[in-house]
DNA sequence: ATGACGGTAGCATACCGA
């Protein structure tokens, strides 16, 4: 079984750039943000003509997950439970292939940055610490499944020094302030593990670079987002990696797909 | 320290992003 995040930034702006990688790669479960799209302009005639159904919580101009797959995707939660949210950033289904049963969410964490033109405002912060809260509680709901359980999508953290280029530039950034990297590392205590690190512990590798100037070319990165895994699933983790064609292709998102397979 | 760059809404420019 073969299962990718990609922040896509915009479905319909990456669209060719989509298709594209999902004929090469072949993945049996994408899970996407960022799609900024609701669900009347959303693409679902030429993903289901590339062999693809299409589940999404959807949301105008900004934000919106989907999860694609050729296999019957059973929607069992639009939004995060016991939150109350305007923006489209959790999808939670059952998929089952080859008779093995897999849980699975599209997670679009806040950014929580404050906006350029008002850098005093704390409000998109707290946001974000609230919304991980809550994640908190529903991943621990979750782990009591002992389900096969994949977690995948943009956590907007950035985990440790080793993943982002310059850790004293981002000190102060939201996605990098002490509150945000212990709410996440309290995510691994709580059970969880981060599918890329458990198989490359000391592997510099980012999934997203800035569009400006020439931050891909010279590997200016950051590492945000993860497929975080239940015990059995990470039992069954055979391989994960960070797929970096998209983001090299024509048009790309600024992030780039993080790509994991199981045995079955 | 600042901005670059890109997407959406909608038609000029504001907002969002990480």
């Amino acid at each position: 079984m073969k299962i990718a995040t990609y922040n896509v930034n915009s479905i319909n702006a990456r669209l060719d750039n989509l298709l594209s990688w999902l004929k090469a790669a072949q993945p049996d479960i994408v899970l996407l943000q960022e799609i900024k799209s609701e669900y009347a302009s959303f693409p679902f005639f030429e993903l289901r003509a590339a062999g693809y159904d299409a589940k999404i919580l959807g949301q105008k101009s900004y934000n919106g997950v989907a999860i694609l797959s050729p296999h019957k995707i059973r929607v069992v939660a639009e939004g995060l439970p016991g939150f109350a949210d305007d923006n489209a950033r959790y999808l939670e289904a059952d998929i089952t292939i080859n008779a093995q049963e897999y849980k699975v969410a599209a997670v679009y964490a806040p950014n929580g940055n404050p906006p350029y033109n008002n850098p005093d405002d704390t409000e998109k912060f707290a946001y974000k610490l609230r919304w991980m809260e809550a994640f908190y509680t529903h991943a621990a709901a979750l782990l009591q499944t002992r389900k096969k359980v994949i977690l995948g999508g943009d956590y907007n953290v950035i985990l440790t020094d080793q993943d982002v280029y310059d850790p004293e530039l981002f000190k102060n950034n939201a996605l990098f302030r002490p509150e945000v990297r212990s709410r996440f590392r309290a995510l691994l205590y709580q059970g969880w593990y981060d599918a890329y690190r458990l198989l490359s512990p000391d592997t510099v590798a980012y999934t997203y670079w800035d569009y400006a100037g020439a931050a891909f070319n010279a590997d200016l990165g950051l590492r945000i987002d993860y497929l975080l895994l239940s015990p059995s699933a990470a039992d069954a983790l055979q391989t994960c990696v960070v797929d970096k064609t998209p983001r090299a292709a024509e048009k790309p998102s600024d992030h780039t797909a993080l790509v994991a397979t199981f045995k079955e």
